[in-house]
RNA sequence: GGGCCCGUGGCCUAGUAUGGAUUAGGGCGUCAGCCUGCGGAGCUGGAGGUCGUGGGUUCAAAUCCCACCGGGCCCGCCA
């Protein structure tokens, strides 16, 4: 934690300074500088005075030099004026290890913050069709709302994860025109899920039948006008097959780690009038228009500034179209309209929190409250960017100074490599990747890939581990595929486009996640041989000076920064990159530093407690990102 | 046609929000090394760079502005 107090103290001590010299007080941030040379911080102040003021950049750095006053036994141990003009500062070492050190030894929440301050955030993820299984694009959303989620838990927001289900669209009529008119068996072949059996088999072959058996169209189009209007045969068909399709879906995202609070399905979004509820409050606020001429004669539109076309929300005929269902819902999400939902819960997850879900008729009493957050965040990727920016727009003309926010968490698509393709006996022509589609059955199964990394870390496992029982090597590999996974879909920008390569992905060694949880599990094996109770003492912590242990701790002491940085951004990747590099550090400081045999009792005291901090951090930002990081691997 | 995003060695990527330090960080691949030391899923070193192109702003540009080129996405009374 106490890089921050260092950081803290340089800005005071500069502003002071700044003062002292009568310079206009200007706005800065210590930054660290490129070199180690340069020091552990460095603030440019001298160059913005000066520009402001038309005078030189050193002689204002020596001016704030002179003024500069640091109190014997601060964090700061020196700082210098250097002739370009920076001013360098270098931090206490000892002080900087030993609180640091004992901070992440001694608390269990090293890192945490408490920036939401019980803030009510509900984040949505993962909301899949329940028509098909999960495809390594549903991954990447899942991992980063996953992720999100625990950043803001972490940071002392009160948050609630939704998952959207859409149980009323075309992909479900199509399924169930597949087995009710085109002859499907219910029962998947031996040993397939349910929802890959669904995806892979009927939906993808009963879009391949339309095109050569034109009367089930006809049969898909009465299937879903029968799902829209509930009741019906068909519709109870649909609605129990795409729970079971749900529940399979639900097992997928479980195996990669993923919690939910509350799952909402469209049908009781109609089911409820949601639109009702909010029309009149759009209509009096003047936020749509109905259209007198034209040829969006007669339906109710809305225009946004700066964009040209009008975007129909109420057909002609009274019907409402897609983003007419979503701004409603996005608005419950807020609290602009009442809850009008009943609840239930739908299943007990494995961590043993019940997920609930919005049901059809009487619910539940004692369900939790749902929606009314302060902010909600949606994830989904970018092609539904115009739709969102449609929605905030409409939500912040509606939430009328209430602070409430409707906020989209955009990420790029991930497409598959051009080799893996081919390897999926999928052809693709000219290019290197190809565009991902369900119902044209191009994507790769999230399980399949899961299984295939599984596969891969259970051989390396039992290499390194001959003698374990095959229910550890399993349980071990497990945790190593979801590790590669899930930091392989995180490491990189959220609007960077992944281009999937399974091969690619089996590696797991570099940037990956198998790379941190192996420096862990060194980290795991030094402490437990050493078996003793780690400890730090100001004496102890001052023997640790060679420049990898000054990596390892300053590294150590910035995690709460990282933190701040992941969850004022929304950028997962922030821990991602910070525990890599952390897990560089202690594998520096691991080649070069004997722990366990360093003969100076003191030195081996103070590299076991640094070992210990190590361990805890990387724990810490691992379980940040959803990763469990194993004593042994 | 309008809008959004991306472009950094063979490949992938950080840095871009808030412009700064004559070595632009990593990883994969490649080449050469390193344990009779706590786990080699590791470490050290080498080769490999017009930061898409051109202009502008600035004492200073991968970072800001403009134009262009290349790639992706979005623009329905579908969802």
């Amino acid at each position: 934690m106490s890089f921050r107090e260092f950081k803290e103290h340089v800005k005071k001590c500069v502003e002071i300074a700044i003062g002292e010299a009568e310079y206009p007080m200007i706005d800065f941030e210590p930054i660290e500088p490129p070199r180690p040379e340069f020091g552990d911080l460095s603030v440019n102040v001298a160059f913005i005075i000066a520009n402001k003021l038309g005078l030189n950049p050193l002689e204002v750095a020596e001016i704030i030099g002179d003024k500069l006053r640091i109190p014997e036994d601060s964090l700061i141990e020196d700082f210098e004026v250097h002739k370009l003009g920076y001013i360098n500062f270098k931090v206490r070492y000892p002080y900087l290890a030993y609180r640091s050190i004992l901070d992440a030894i001694s608390k269990e929440d090293y890192g945490s913050l408490n920036i939401g301050k019980g803030k009510k955030v509900c984040i949505e993820h993962t909301s899949v069709n329940p028509n098909k299984a999960l495809h390594i694009g549903h991954v990447r959303n899942l991992v980063i709302g996953d992720s999100i989620y625990r950043i803001l838990k972490f940071t002392g927001y009160d948050v609630q994860v939704l998952n959207y289900v859409d149980d009323s669209g075309l992909q479900i009529a199509d399924i169930v025109t597949g087995f009710k008119y085109a002859g499907f068996s219910l029962e998947p072949p031996e040993g397939m899920k349910f929802d890959h059996y669904c995806g892979d088999e009927v939906y993808v072959k009963v879009n391949e039948l339309y095109s050569k058996r034109p009367e089930l169209i006809i049969k898909q189009k009465e299937v879903l006008r029968a799902i829209e209007e509930g009741k019906s045969e068909i519709a109870i068909f649909a609605k129990e097959l795409t729970k079971k399709i749900l529940k399979e879906q639900l097992k997928t995202c479980w195996r990669i780690g993923a919690v939910y609070d509350c799952l909402n399905f469209e049908s009781h979004i109609i089911e409820a009038r949601l639109w009702d509820l909010l029309f009149n409050k759009i209509k009096d606020k003047g936020i749509v228009q109905f259209v007198k001429e034209g040829k969006l004669s007669g339906c109710w539109v809305i225009k946004m500034e700066g964009e040209k076309d009008e975007k129909v929300l109420v057909r002609s005929d009274g019907t409402l179209t897609y983003i007419a269902k979503d701004i409603p819902y996005a608005a419950w999400k807020i609290g602009l309209i009442e809850d009008p939902f009943q609840y239930d819960v739908f299943v007990r997850q494995p961590n043993g929190k019940d997920l609930w879900s919005t049901v059809s008729g009487k619910g539940r009493e004692d369900h939790p409250t749902f929606g009314n957050s302060d902010l909600a965040i949606t994830v989904i990727d970018v092609r539904q960017s115009r739709l969102q920016k449609i929605i905030s727009y409409v939500l912040s003309l509606l939430e009328g100074g209430l602070g409430k926010k409707y906020l989209h968490l955009g990420y790029e698509v991930v497409s598959l490599s051009k080799k893996t393709a081919d390897e999926l006996g999928i052809m693709v022509k000219d290019k290197e990747f190809i565009h991902m589609s369900g119902r044209k059955g191009i994507y790769i199964n999230a399980d399949d890939i899961l299984d295939a990394l599984h596969k891969k870390a259970y051989e390396e496992t039992k290499k390194r581990n001959p003698n374990e029982s095959e229910e550890w090597l399993n349980n071990i590999a497990e945790k190593i595929a979801l590790s590669a996974l899930r930091f392989d879909l995180i490491k990189q920008d959220l609007d960077k486009m992944i281009i999937f390569d399974l091969n690619e992905s089996l590696n797991l060694e570099g940037e990956t996640g198998p790379y941190v949880q192996y420096a862990h599990a060194r980290a795991a094996s030094i402490i437990q041989k050493a078996g003793v109770i780690p400890k730090i003492t100001l004496d102890s912590a001052s023997s640790l000076n060679d420049p990898v242990e000054l990596e390892l701790i300053k590294m150590v002491s910035k995690f709460d920064l990282y933190v701040e940085d992941a969850v004022k951004n929304l950028s997962p990747k922030t821990i991602a990159r910070y525990a890599y590099q952390l897990a560089t550090n202690f594998n520096a400081f691991y080649e070069k530093k004997p722990v366990l045999q360093e003969k100076d009792e003191m030195k081996r005291e103070a590299r076991i407690a640094l070992v210990q901090a190590f361990k805890n951090v990387v724990k810490n930002a691992f379980s940040l990102l959803g990763i469990e990081t194993p004593d042994r691997i």
